[in-house]
DNA sequence: CGTCAACTTTACATGATGTAAAGAAAAGGA
DNA sequence: TCCTTTTCTTTACATCATGTAAAGTTGACG
């Protein structure tokens, strides 16, 4: 019995994280757009029902497709890294670093997302979890800056968040980059440079 | 045949402005999304084929929508006083004071636009030609600035654009607004702030 | 050999956009 | 008054993606 359970979730398992890899890479190659279901399905050589086996319909589908990224590319990790720094300015470019390298990886299926979120309540659900889980990182740096008294007079650790969170988010980022033609270089330089003007006492 | 000519047009006109009234007016009360053609006919009190006969499709009503909403706001005149500004800090203030109070108005109707810009061609570079008029407006206001010497060090006017067009841009302010929650007052005042401390000299 | 789960295939419902075409109604011109 | 043209209505239909439904196939396991 246990063995025979193990078999079958390695099996579904293997379909299932076929269909997820093939979503992501076609949100990845598409830039979030005119991915189908269909389209997944054929990439994951199965038939569209089948990825209904799997998945209620496309916002899970998308949502599970984010969680998946998250496992694989370690997010978590990545982004705590800047925990590690010793001081609030330090820990700020570090945090800003680890996004502008972490963004591009997962822009194809943001921007999915962030398309489904005006129609879909489960996506917006989904989106506005990850995004709260950002802001918590940006506030945190906010306060490793205010307990090091170097946080700008006059700033609030909310309005000092909000300023951060928003110039860090996927719609600047895509302003930045897209419209402005900024590098990932030159984004996290310049943002480094950006929060440090606004946030960091001079 | 002119009188025929005119009244004809006056005509037209009619029905047309009724139409593009009642898709300002749905699409500013629902915030942009959920706004069919459908409605708009109901609202304008014709049937959804008479919208097609004034305009070819979705996109362009749209568009012709933010035309005449331009026509009637005077979007020109009210972001244009930012020109007498003495002082490029001035100017730089004015503009943004003018573009904080005008954004709301237009909010539904960019919001739909954006949504379409993503699958449709033409809305993409109506949206993109109204952007790269803001875009001029930044950089008048940059270029002021750097006539005046104030233009903080490091930075070149393309970049300071960037970031000025980025931080004001729709997106930004509906993240400040609507995630943040800041009221039309603190974000006028708090990017006035942000514009200083990033692009002015101290 | 039979069962069960995973998957395929085919068919259909929905909802919005957009096309097509025939007919009604109103308004102007002669 | 009558004719013509424009405007608008009505009805019908094509399309496209999502999602539901159900019957049939396949392969592994006991």
């Amino acid at each position: 019995m246990y063995v025979r359970l193990y078999i079958m979730s390695r099996k579904i398992m293997d379909t299932r994280t076929r269909i997820l890899e093939s979503a992501w890479k076609l949100l990845e190659a598409g830039q979030g757009q005119g991915v189908r279901m269909s389209d997944i399905a054929k990439a994951a050589g199965v038939s569209r029902q089948a990825v209904y086996l799997h998945f209620p319909n496309r916002a899970e589908l998308l949502i599970a497709t984010t969680r998946y990224l998250d496992e694989v590319n370690k997010t978590d990790e990545r982004l705590a890294q800047s925990r590690g720094a010793r001081t609030g300015e330090e820990r700020l470019a570090a945090y800003i670093e680890a996004w502008g390298n972490y963004l591009p990886e997962i822009y194809g299926i943001a921007k999915a997302l962030l398309a489904m979120k005006d129609t879909d309540k489960e996506a917006e659900i989904a989106w506005n979890n990850r995004m709260q889980a950002v802001r918590h990182g940006c506030e945190a740096a906010v306060k490793a800056l205010k307990k090091d008294d170097m946080l700008a007079p006059g700033l609030s650790v909310t309005v000092a968040t909000d300023i951060l969170w928003t110039i860090m988010s996927v719609r600047s980022w895509e302003h930045f980059t897209m419209e402005c033609g900024w590098s990932k270089k030159k984004y996290i330089e310049r943002l480094k440079s950006m929060a440090h003007r606004m946030l960091v006492k001079s």
